[in-house]
RNA sequence: UGGGGAGUCGUCUAAUGGCAGGACAGCAGACUCUGGAUCUGUGUGUCGGGGUUCGAAUCCCUGCUCCCCAGCCA
């Protein structure tokens, strides 16, 4: 990292901060805040928005607030507070004492309301929701006003307090702010400020049964907060003109709100209601599932906060809409784990070799690096005896050309241990290979000939009687298209369902090093992959996920020659 | 003639009137006790058409395409 280099803005909000701090608009303060609805769980397009907001509050000297947008009680759950709490803790920000929620504002939201009704600039508004559908007019049409929008302050006044006494039915009045019906913004055509809703907060509980619609809560929120740059996506651009004019109106300090585009990643889906019909349907077995992009999910399958915020990092900030390559999430995984995971060997589709020439009964310790990658982590002992499993994919009795591996007369190296050569494929009834036979040579101890001769193939392998059993989860992209929305005439993004996202494979066998392994421990299973131990894993069976999969050549070759 | 927004390699993103650059993906090669990692090489990309200018992705005009908005959701 060099610190001659000048940072500059990297994106076009730090732009309008840096000219903000320039100008002096909000005294030099960078305050922002990141502001999700507890009705749900996050994901990696939550990320986004969390690095993005946490990440210029830390840029700037700065603060960043986490703000509960808990202004409807009929969606909204405590269990989702916990949880998104969670995970921005987990992604590795901290908004120290600044937890706020909507709900700590309703009383300041009550009397800005009162505000505006004293300057004739809200009203009750009587009309069904049905009607105020009709009276809102369409896209190309304007609406009418409502016969209930000249009712006098004071008759506003006492319905607007008898609305919060519960004196009315869910949906019996709304109050509305008097704007202008035939505003080509549809926001504008007097929006609702406030509905009746008889329903428990999960903080306020029943104090309430009038509840604020967003419009008229997240501004005022950010005001009293002192948020200087309210950062959102795209589709409350509509919503700026609104947002400008309550602050406007309730004369209060003005922060400005700023809009980028969401994430949209390719083979997946982010938005809420396709997750939950994922999990309440059954697709994954819940919103940790690590098929999800939740950022449970995530973690579960292995990813790292330092992955997912240099991919926030990558992706960039803009106002146009775009779809990330998910191999680019792929590849920040692969590049933080790399550099960190422990190796280690774990044979997934084991097929035994019998080292015939090995002395029965004798276990040599095998030194093994731990990370060639860094040093620092050292090395481990591997128990090597005279039966050993190796990969079933790492041997062919008729090898195709190019495959470097173990076939019948050839040699390859043992990782770490030994050159063998395969002598004898032993076969069952049904011609299928049950055993290979192989001598080794007793002078390459370390997996290096004195005589200097090479071999192609080294394989990873782990010694039977001292392998673990363990059951590993193989996970493959959710959907089959690029965009799981692209499905035929009549069908949803369900027909696009991955059949084989997840294969289950048990009877595999790993090096006896994993047994101190814990839940969330991440490693690379040699020429496989990186995978994190599973909370479902057992004392008798622990079972590990695979994050990511290392790039493989050798099946990109072999998927050439099936081709051509 | 409803309103708002956006168009740069396959994908994402830089450039702020002065050499269109980076990352991912792809392809080719080198190296390797992981067919991993690493390294090297590799690009007919500025939506179209006009204009201003010595010079335009950038400024002007014009056309086209795409996205968002008609919840008492956020």
């Amino acid at each position: 990292m060099s610190d001659t280099e000048p940072k500059g803005p990297t994106n076009f909000i730090e732009e309008i901060i840096e000219e903000d701090l320039r100008t002096g608009k909000y005294g030099g303060r960078v305050h922002t805040r990141f502001p999700p609805e507890p009705n749900g769980y996050l994901h990696i397009g939550h990320a986004k928005s969390i690095c993005l907001n946490f990440g210029l509050a830390e840029k700037y000297g700065g603060k960043c607030n986490l703000r509960f947008d808990d202004t409807n009680p009929t969606k909204e759950e405590e269990e989702y507070v916990q949880a998104i709490k969670e995970d921005v803790r987990w992604l590795g920000f901290d908004w120290g004492e600044r937890e706020f929620y909507a709900s700590d504002y309703f009383e300041q939201l009550y009397e800005f309301a009162v505000k505006l009704i004293k300057k004739g600039k809200a009203y009750v508004d009587s009309l069904s929701a049905e009607e105020i559908r009709q009276y809102r007019g369409t896209l190309t049409e304007p609406g009418k006003e409502s016969p209930y929008r000249n009712r006098s302050v004071e008759e506003n006044l006492d319905l607007f307090e008898r609305m919060r006494a519960g004196e009315f039915p869910d949906g019996a009045h709304v109050l509305r702010a008097k704007i202008d019906m035939s505003s080509g913004n549809l926001n504008m055509r007097d929006p609702v400020m406030y509905r009746i809703l008889h329903a428990t907060h999960h903080r306020t509980g029943d104090k309430w049964c009038i509840y604020p619609m967003y419009d008229f809560a997240h501004g005022q929120c950010d005001s009293i907060e002192g948020i200087t740059h309210s950062i959102c996506t795209l589709e409350f651009e509509d919503h700026r003109p609104l947002y400008d004019w309550f602050l406007d109106e309730l004369e209060i300090y003005h922060p400005q709100q700023i809009e980028f585009a969401r994430l949209n990643l390719s083979y997946t889906v982010l938005s809420k209601r396709k997750l939950l019909r994922l999990v309440n349907e059954g697709y994954v077995s819940g919103w940790d599932d690590p098929r999800m992009p939740t950022l449970s999910g995530l973690r579960r399958r292995g990813y790292t906060p330092e992955a997912i915020r240099d991919f926030a990092d990558r992706i960039g900030v803009a106002k146009n809409n775009s779809v990330v390559d998910v191999a680019l999430l792929e590849h920040c995984l692969r590049e933080d784990l790399n550099r960190r995971a422990q190796r280690v060997m774990a044979v997934l589709r084991p097929l035994k070799v019998v080292i015939t020439n090995y002395p029965e009964g004798q276990v040599e310790e095998m030194e093994a690096v731990n990370n060639p990658e860094d040093a620092s982590m050292g090395t481990r002992k591997v128990p090597f005896s005279r039966v050993v499993y190796i990969e079933r994919d790492d041997f062919r009795e008729d090898p195709p050309k190019k495959f470097y591996r173990l076939a019948p007369g050839r040699e390859v190296r043992l990782m770490h241990a030994y050159l063998i050569t395969c002598t004898d494929v032993i076969k069952d009834e049904n011609g299928e290979i049950v055993e290979l036979h192989c001598t080794y040579d007793p002078e390459t101890r370390g997996g290096s000939a004195p005589d200097g001769r090479k071999v192609k193939g080294t394989l990873h392998w782990v010694s039977a009687a001292h392998a673990l059993d363990a059951e590993v989860r193989l996970y493959d992209r959710l959907f089959l298209k690029p965009d799981p929305d692209d499905a035929p005439e009549g069908q949803d993004f369900l027909a696009n369902l991955n059949p084989n996202s997840l294969e289950v494979l048990t009877g595999c066998k790993v090096e006896p090093f994993l047994a101190s392994a814990q839940p969330g421990d991440r490693f690379q299973f040699l020429r496989h992959g990186y995978f994190c131990k599973d909370p479902d894993s057992t004392d008798e069976m622990p079972v590990f996920n695979r994050a990511v999969a290392l790039r493989d050549s050798w099946a990109k070759i072999e998927r050439k020659q099936a081709s051509s």
